[in-house]
DNA sequence: TATTGTTATACTCTATAACTATA
DNA sequence: TATAGTTATAGAGTATAACAATA
């Protein structure tokens, strides 16, 4: 993917700019996350669709695919893995023989109450160096800045910055790899 | 890689957990970063590299890998590219043969003096919602944790959560592909 | 022999496009 | 014909290991 998220340490060169931190906070939560989440068929991902056959209703793979932004195929291959796992079951959909609605089986319920619950530990494990009174504030900010990248995701306008970059000078392109 | 920021939207199946909270920010950062960054042979890496070798002081290859968490096989490529694009040059250490310098040329610092003022530009539109003593309040919280964070980094401890687990019945392995 | 950097190879993940079945 | 799901193929990215030069 090629994002910032895939470099570890970097305190020394780059400062303290959002990216820096944000990169730093989440690559925590992650790594300690993943301690709970790899033990699931298809890591994070996995779990995601679990959670949404289980707080969901009879969801169809292409709902579950748009829903959490991954790929059909690799949908697929994801509940290939999990029905394996005997964490969910494919159902054909009565009303339209073409759609699998996916649910939930009793082990796969219990795993993703176990996971939350072990994701609530994972969290409060990241944040224990703030106060209670803090975290909610941190929660809170987080939640408003969120809220407006979630509403700007469509990738509409993507901020003026791009307005910015067009008159730009052209920059060398984008790494064409030798023979 | 597998991790949580694969995933742009589950808003409706993740809650206001802090993952969901993290990565929806920090996914929202990297997008609008990437326009920005996207120009530089590398992408994000190729950025950190010039930044370190602007920063930095007559950096090897080697300090540059570690210091940015990236694997030295990567690096070689990535400095051809950023030294074929005229961002940087490399040269033997007199003192070592064996090491190899990264400094940057007079483009190159150009190339990262702009980036670092669009990314503060990205910044800035990032956390728009906020006003400018909000904007601190979240980097002063941030600040903290990923203090903690860097801290813990050397994968000492990962937290109680790692004991808590040892405990656990074990659960279905990490995807097999079939033929 | 150990270390820095390079090159070659294999593997994983993802993206694309065909293919099947239902409609 | 169009859609949901599956399968197959190709590409990008990464990791591993062998290699060359220097110490």
């Amino acid at each position: 993917m090629d994002s910032p998220e895939a470099c570890p340490t970097d305190r020394a060169v780059l400062g303290d700019d959002l990216g820096f931190l944000l990169g730093a906070v989440f690559r925590s939560y992650v790594r300690t996350a993943n301690i709970v989440i790899d033990q699931i068929p298809g890591g994070a991902r996995g779990y995601q669709v679990i959670s949404a056959a289980v707080h969901g209703v009879a969801l169809s793979q292409r709902g579950l695919a748009e829903q959490l932004g991954i790929d059909r195929t690799v949908m697929t291959y994801l509940l290939d893995d999990l029905e394996a796992a005997g964490l969910v079951t494919r159902r054909a959909d009565p009303a339209d023989r073409r759609n699998r609605h996916v649910l939930p089986t009793d082990k796969g319920r219990e795993l993703c109450a176990a996971t939350e619950q072990r994701l609530r530990g994972v969290e409060a494990c990241v944040l224990e160096e703030l106060s209670a009174a803090e975290q909610d504030q941190l929660r809170g900010l987080l939640h408003r800045v969120a809220g407006r990248a979630v509403a700007a995701d469509p990738m509409g306008d993507a901020c003026r910055v791009l307005s910015d970059l067009a008159a730009e000078p052209p920059r060398p392109g984008r790494r064409p790899r030798r023979s």
